[in-house]
DNA sequence: CAAACACTGC
């Protein structure tokens, strides 16, 4: 404890002013104590801050209270930076605009467009500050009437031209799913930044336009003198992760190198994420045992990719090495851990983690996770107590489709008409995913040899006009992108050789013990495509799904893209790059020539 | 004095 000031001394140091503000105990000048506010670090410095400032009568001061409150922002009071603000006489656009964005920081977007509404209400002009933060917060909260409100607002205020302001704008549509009205601010933009830019390219690859993204970074690269900064090389990986594009994500990679940034946590990150969602585990293994402190996140992420190759064991690993670096695990880490348990089997330590969620780690389960143990029970055929537990759990709109749809498709797989009938009722009665409800019931029925039920639902389907859009899915071979929809019927000799080799593949897995559970191959015939079989490949070790391929001759396929993780696989996978590329040139997309260092395609930072 | 872009789930 510091040893109270003896009254003399303050007496003495704050000599200058007594005459001059009659407050005995003001020791400081002004500016000396805006600038400690602004270099403050702890809660009691900044309260003793705040009562000399009162002493010294500094508060009725709007320019010193607006240091004040953003003191305590910084140290996350929001309620004391309230307080501050209450009792200021006149408050000007930057108490306001400080205090709205406090609320942002501190995870309250609704009071921060609550008191913006205030703040119109008192006659305070909002400025360029004010609205980057209110349209920031309508993104967060992915408010999109409030937010083309404040759009109006900025044009009529005469902002529409600043840089920030639009780049918020940008990001706010973006996460508001208006990817048109995102490119129209972009595109009017008269000046953009690598801000500008990474709004947009993000905007991209959060609703699922991925090739847009890698369009709009090689033309920043060409376009832009300026280089790409850590956010926008994150963006870059992250559109290449989201559409399983190798080679692009190896040429950010290799951007990353040359820029330096591969020393940035969040970069690793995303590659980390990429790598693993590109087939390539081994390659995300090794960028994250380079990470010095890796957090929650690359955790996470590793959790996750293992858990999704099968690998149950080595993710729990992963999760038991976190705790011991006491690395505090979250809501998402738990869906990982929680799907490892259920890719790999593991239902009664599944159902112990679930138990530990709350009592060791202090996070409530959400319906995300009980739908993981759904499925976890549901795999294994547990049915009726994954029914059960489906029934307890309060989950609406996404949560409810994904929630009823494991449960289906588990029915499926497990022939259980009776529960797939129930599961695809929940999708269909609160208007989720109702096409591929029907679809997948009525492959239900055909499994279980109830063929008039299966055709009776697909008439259903064609009178009521309900469509199932065809599942695509796409293939890089070199630096090629092929694109196959489903039930597209061009001619393909090699379709058999296709089926044939894959059932070669089924017998070879039995022969080394893949079977049980889900795995091994699965023949349903279907109405669906007119007596066409869809083949699917079951099977958890290369269950990184990439989709069904559809080989013509009516053969669906479900192609993984990591089938080069076993040897056998890995011949198939060759096979069928082989017939791919001799046979198939569908689409070609985006091949990445546009880098402005001359680097194209680097293979070798291995 | 106050503002925009990034990595983990499905």
């Amino acid at each position: 404890m510091r040893k109270p000031l003896n009254q003399n001394g303050i007496f003495a140091l704050a000599s200058p002013y007594l005459s001059r503000q009659n407050k005995p105990s003001c020791f400081h000048t002004k500016a000396h104590l805006i600038q400690q506010l602004q270099n403050c670090k702890d809660l009691t410095s900044a309260i003793s801050l705040h009562s000399s400032a009162v002493k010294c009568g500094f508060l009725y001061e709007t320019f010193t209270t607006n240091h004040l409150i953003n003191c305590y922002i910084k140290l996350q009071r929001i309620n004391l930076a309230r307080q501050v603000f209450e009792e200021m006489s006149e408050p000007n656009v930057v108490s306001w605009t400080s205090l709205i964005a406090g609320y942002v920081i501190a995870g309250q977007p609704k009071m921060a467009l609550w008191l913006f509404g205030e703040m119109l209400e008192f006659s305070v002009m909002p400025n360029e500050f004010t609205f980057a933060t209110v349209i920031n917060a309508c993104s967060i909260l992915a408010e999109l009437r409030t937010g083309k409100e404040i759009h109006a607002h900025v044009e009529v205020s005469g902002f529409q031209a600043n840089l920030v302001v639009c780049s918020s704008l940008v990001d706010m549509y973006g996460k508001c799913n208006d990817v048109n009205s995102a490119r129209q601010v972009f595109d009017l933009m008269g000046c953009r930044n690598v801000v500008s830019w990474t709004s947009m390219m993000t905007t991209y690859t959060q609703n699922a336009q991925g090739h847009e993204a890698l369009q709009l970074f090689s033309e920043f690269n060409v376009l832009m003198n300026e280089r790409p900064n850590h956010f926008m090389l994150a963006s870059v990986i992250n559109a290449c992760a989201s559409l399983g594009k190798l080679v692009s994500g190896k040429v950010s990679h290799g951007a990353v190198i040359r820029s330096g940034h591969d020393s940035s946590d969040v970069v690793a990150s995303a590659l980390v994420d990429m790598y693993a969602k590109c087939g390539c585990l081994d390659y995300s293994d090794k960028i994250f045992k380079r990470i010095p402190h890796p957090s929650v996140i690359p955790y996470t992420s590793m959790i996750v990719s293992t858990a999704k190759y099968g690998l149950g064991k080595q993710s729990l690993q992963l999760f038991s090495e976190m705790i011991d670096r006491r690395i505090k695990p979250n809501d998402v880490t738990f869906v990982g851990v929680l799907h490892a348990c259920s890719h790999s089997g593991l239902a009664d330590e599944g159902l112990q983690y679930l138990e530990s969620m709350h009592g060791k780690h202090g996070i409530s389960p959400s319906a995300k996770h009980y739908t993981c143990v759904v499925d976890m029970l549901a795999r294994i055929g547990r049915l009726d107590e994954a029914y059960q537990l489906a029934k307890s759990i309060q989950a609406e709109d996404n949560d409810g489709a994904l929630l009823w749809g494991t449960l289906l498709s588990a029915s499926r797989l497990h022939g259980r008409v009776d529960i797939a009938v129930e599961a695809s009722k929940q999708l269909i009665d609160s208007n989720q995913q109702v096409a591929s409800a029907y679809v997948t019931l009525s492959n239900t029925y055909a499994l279980a040899g109830e063929w008039e039920n299966a055709h009776n639902l697909r008439s259903k389907m064609k009178q009521s006009g309900v469509i199932k859009e065809p599942g695509c899915s796409w293939m890089e071979i070199k630096d090629s992108t092929y694109v196959f929809y489903a039930g597209d019927v061009s001619s393909c000799p090699q379709g058999s050789e296709v089926v044939n080799l894959l059932k070669e593949l089924e017998i070879r897995m039995k022969e080394r013990g893949y079977i049980g559970g889900s795995m091994g191959l699965v023949f349903v015939d279907v109405e669906e495509e007119a007596k066409e079989e869809i083949l699917s490949l079951h099977s958890e070790r290369l269950a990184l799904g990439f989709g069904l391929i559809n080989i013509p001759r009516g053969v669906t396929i479900r192609i993984m893209k990591n089938l080069r993780m076993c040897r056998d696989c890995h011949e198939a996978f060759k096979l069928i790059s082989e017939i791919v590329e001799r046979d198939f040139v569908v689409r070609d997309v985006n091949r990445f020539h546009h880098f402005k260092n001359g680097c194209c395609i680097c293979r070798d930072f291995w």
